[in-house]
DNA sequence: AAATAAATGTAATAATATTACAAGTAATAA
DNA sequence: TTATTACTTGTAATATTATTACATTTATTT
């Protein structure tokens, strides 16, 4: 009766390591050139793998990218909904797991008649390393 | 000197008139083999319609979706942010234009050290209509 | 009228994602 | 244990979304 699964299959394993790596939001193709090598051939794989990894919470994607990136809050409850800031310059991405935001989201819902259910913020902006550079 | 652009071009008007009496958001290939009647023969021709559409802020993207929806707001600011309300049943959207957003947007984003620039905001619930036929 | 910028037409191709089907593996029930 | 069920894998093919390249035309500015 256990809907959390615990352990996860090779290749969703293989994909999950390789986000986690990461420092930037990857691509479905790109991670498939990725782990060629460890044998995973096709796209289907990949983005098989991407699926279970995002129904579990684990990994989310970045619609406004088409890419991937993995969750690091340790028991992420956005299975569905996710907020991120992304910086336009080095792509890096913090995830905000604030629950105000959907509860804000909810009330803005409300008002234009929507029953909130989930949402996708992705801001955009310079970060503090990037803004140094210049 | 001036920057905006006052009429569209044939295309471009096309394009823009379909999404204005479209009550959902349509894909490219959607709006293409709508238009096709019309002239408009090549993805690419509609790609670059849409393209321009958007830096005027006369269409907008559904990043979530792959879709795109002509901006009711008669003079939209919305270059670049968006904000929508979308109803996972029957797909219609609502633009929020409030200015409040991209405020709180921009004072979380000071919180983690990113300078806000912009955003691309999707809530997905159930609208009214759709609750009631239930 | 000349020069520049913007838009168009057409073909080809790249990038992203899914369908279909056959087979294998793991978990649970009988 | 074996049968059943659910889930995962492998492979091929194909669908969907979007861009590059190049030649030409139209509109705007000088």
């Amino acid at each position: 009766m256990k809907n959390i699964q615990e352990k996860l299959t090779k290749n969703q394993q293989i994909v999950f390591d390789l986000l986690e790596l990461s420092n930037e939001p990857l691509k479905a193709y790109s991670i498939l050139f990725n782990i060629q090598e460890k044998g995973m051939k096709s796209p289907l794989q990949v983005y098989r793998a991407l699926d279970k990894l995002m129904k579990l919470g684990k990994v989310h994607k970045i619609e406004s990218k088409n890419a991937f990136i993995a969750c690091k809050n340790s028991n992420c409850s956005a299975l569905t909904s996710t907020s991120f800031l992304i910086c336009e310059k080095c792509d890096k991405v913090t995830e905000i797991k604030d629950d105000k935001i959907s509860a804000y989201f909810s009330k803005i819902s409300n008002k234009y008649n929507l029953e909130y259910s989930k949402h996708n913020l992705e801001v955009y902006g310079l970060c503090k390393d990037c803004k140094n550079k210049n």
